[in-house]
DNA sequence: CCTGTAATGATTGTAGACAATCTACATCCA
DNA sequence: TGGATGTAGATTGTCTACAATCATTACAGG
């Protein structure tokens, strides 16, 4: 680690060191993880390693009770709910803040988000599907550059990801399909505004369905 | 000190009184606070005050530079724009939400708080309005039970009450009129869920007006 | 007078040791 | 047997000292 040039600081790169961990699923949802072993894990010390800790805590990844142990976010069904219904709230009044002011950079960005999306699953490779799939919907809550409105969808985005993946993992369900964002993308480049509200509140009527048809199978 | 018990970490306690310090004008808008300062200001050390400081950081009333310093948060007119567009979204989200299942009990805490608001402005005392102003909006969010939905309003709320107390010491600026929220808990409790959402973009938008007018006075 | 550069002070970043608290389990006594 | 109580281990919380980095300023050279 000498010759190492670092201009973030080693909580900043922990923090997402340790937050790619947990979406990629080396720790469960429900696990316990102590600011000790995981010092040792990443060859740091506690220092550090406890504030990339506290990060995920205020973003919501992790759960800590004091003096007694911190443990992975644990999604109920509920809270599915709840993200679903926020995200067709948020991201419909993205689409109207930015819609008489897309150009041809959002255009661009759009499409390109959405290749990339197409090539993920043409690879067959789920986890980056999933993180395609977030990455395009995440377009349009930057182009806003609202910054509440954007740290709000961060915490909805990781909770997704860490939610759906623990769920690809555990019974194997499958990542998007090929075709599920055409739509999507073409009514976000169209003309009406109304009709891609209604596309949303669709798509997440349907994404909510997949979702919910897995969980209701297996919650305890 | 002696014989208090404390279920709570001294970190939490003081982002806390740190947070009420800067909200009630101690420390100004783009001002720099340093970690040893405030340490001794509240008497620990400066682990448990970073701690603080960092949530505070996540929060977004805080911004650090790595290295270099901290200081508190400075918000243009521009962001006021984002942020009360914010609002009637979320407002909007958070009556059609719980529209149906307003129970008696929301009626009675929603009618208290606007009697403390009212009581606090009769007192004359404008940061305990602005307060209770931002109490009163803030049960809908509680109501829904919502964690995403809840903590977006968290980071507007603290932003807003930083603004208004700011520009209430900077210029003088008057907290809400006597009368300023009685259409909104009339509606609130009333039957159409419609109207009630025509108010809050009323009154979202007369806010937002006499925010602004003072702020393009002022401004560089 | 301007410019680049090196010293200096201020601030945050990191490390390691120690204290406070919690959980679980064993123990003791009615 | 059952419940209260103490005890041990684990985990987080806190403190102190030291290192790394950055902004400023003084200063030398052109």
């Amino acid at each position: 680690m000498n010759g190492m040039i670092k201009r973030e600081t080693m909580g900043a790169q922990l923090s997402s060191l340790l937050r790619g961990a947990i979406l990629s699923g080396e720790f469960e949802p429900g696990e316990a993880v102590t600011e000790t072993a995981l010092a040792v894990r990443f060859g740091v010390s506690r220092g550090p390693m406890r504030e990339a800790m506290r990060h995920l805590i205020d973003e919501g990844l992790l759960i800590t009770v004091p003096y007694t142990g911190t443990r992975v976010l644990q999604l109920t069904s509920a809270d599915i709910d709840d993200i679903y219904s926020m995200r067709i709230c948020l991201e419909i009044f993205a689409f109207e803040q930015i819609w008489e002011r897309r150009d041809d950079s959002f255009h661009v960005a759009l499409r390109a988000r959405h290749a990339a999306l197409t090539e993920a699953i043409d690879a067959g490779d789920d986890i980056r599907s999933i993180d395609a799939e977030l990455d395009l919907h995440g377009l349009v809550y930057e182009t806003c550059g609202n910054g509440i409105l954007l740290s709000s969808w961060s915490g909805i985005r990781a909770r997704l990801q860490l939610y759906w993946a623990a769920h690809h993992r555990a019974h194997g369900i499958t990542g998007p399909k090929r075709e599920s964002h055409d739509d999507y993308v073409r009514f976000a480049l169209g003309d009406s505004c109304e009709r891609m509200k209604d596309e949303i509140r669709d798509h997440m009527s349907r994404g909510l369905d997949k979702t919910m048809a897995f969980v209701s199978s297996v919650e305890v």
